[in-house]
DNA sequence: CGTAACTTGCTGGCTGACAAGCAAGTGGAG
DNA sequence: CTCCACTTGCTTGTCAGCCAGCAAGTTACG
């Protein structure tokens, strides 16, 4: 009874609050979905109050796309990061693919949030929305980045296609249905090993799709 | 003016009805998700009244159990006479997989709204529901059915595990994604060549996956 | 065959719960 | 004093579930 403050009531500071209530809205959209995630939820889970939300956002929608928006952009930068990681060490594109199996399975399973906001909004959203540009900018730059890092040659571009779509698709896919698919079938997606057995598997099966190492004369030397 | 009725009036027939209004929720929820869903939505896309659903089915959530029970009784019947056509068939077991690659393409392309209800209880349904039984049933008859169709001996399991989580990955995957990432990496899927080009690919990379064909004791002699 | 008694498919009004958004209010910091 | 961060009261709307009722169809009975 020392204080009537519910809370101790820490310093204002609208970044801060901003942060908190994005981080709380992530947590809840991913978790939930938007529908059946409220405003005052939203709220009570970033530690401020009913209103808060729509003070900062002042829709729901608004929200959410601030959400989505935040994700795409962090997505972008690992997307690009890895890019240039992978261009500089100058590898044969046997390692190369390994390591981008290896960086993006580990990128999936650090951002479990991010990958379930994906994945509703591909199922369309709970409510239609426009769709999001930022999102296909991401699209747009994992591609070019594995075809350049693999230095497809343009003839087989079908391959490259499906050697990306195969790839997102082969490490997606566990992460999402970790807690049903792949208990029922009886993993243990938790475990030690999981992560470095699926790694390899993936890069088993992808490294026998890569089209014929012909270095055409569509290799880049620009510098 | 002939008539006062609104409608033409059918005769009426329970049976019937309650089958409309399953097939309007299985639609709704797989479209919209279950929280986006209202009864009077489910009602009106039935051609019924505002009540009806609530009246065969009590409440909201029951009628939601009970498509995914009639959606997971058809999977597992499908699942069921694939094996058996595969047993029956005696082929090697390159062709086995390559035949199931093809049926289970063909099945998840045929059945979108079933794969989008599997994928939204994936994430953990808009609301938090029970697990339902039925699921893991039919994951376990899979995980069987192909483990026994390519002969996987037990000391394999790991592999076969994996396996069988790459073909669930590389068959789903893209349907899910079909109007959103498939689009962004610049495939059509609604093209005629589509779904031949992906069964290719995808047998491809399961063939280099599979074990080396040591066909063991454990080789069931059954009959 | 005919009609009354009864069952059952189906409807629509009602209610309480809850949620989004708005706007007035509060209180701390400069 | 005055912004600005943040809260709280209120309005409006939606929805699930309940229930009384109606009418299509069925059985009992003359």
């Amino acid at each position: 009874m020392a204080t009537l403050r519910p809370a101790p009531r820490r310093t204002r500071d609208a970044e801060r609050t901003r942060t908190q209530v994005l981080d709380a809205a992530e947590a809840l959209f991913a978790e939930r979905g938007f529908a059946a995630s409220s405003m005052a939820e939203i709220g009570a889970r970033a530690g401020v109050s009913r209103g808060t939300p729509g003070y900062f956002f002042r829709t729901k929608e608004l929200l959410y796309r601030a959400v989505m928006e935040r994700s795409f952009a962090e997505a972008l930068e690992t997307v690009r990061a890895g890019r240039v990681r992978a261009l500089r060490s100058g590898r044969p594109r046997a390692e190369v693919l390994e390591g981008a199996v290896s960086d993006y399975v580990d990128f999936v399973a650090a951002h479990p949030l991010f990958i379930r906001l994906i994945q509703r909004e591909a199922l369309g959203a709970d409510d239609a929305f426009g769709d999001l540009p930022l999102g296909r900018a991401v699209g747009d730059e994992a591609v070019a980045a594995l075809a350049q890092e693999l230095g497809f040659p343009t003839g087989a571009r079908a391959e490259a296609q499906h050697l990306l779509l195969s790839l997102v698709a082969l490490t997606w896919f566990p992460q999402l249905h970790a807690d049903t698919l792949v208990r029922a079938i009886g993993i243990d997606p938790s475990a030690k090993r999981f992560l470095a057995t699926r790694k390899r598997h993936i890069t088993a099966l992808l490294l026998g799709a890569l089209p014929a190492p012909h270095r055409s004369s569509s290799r880049r030397s620009r510098r």
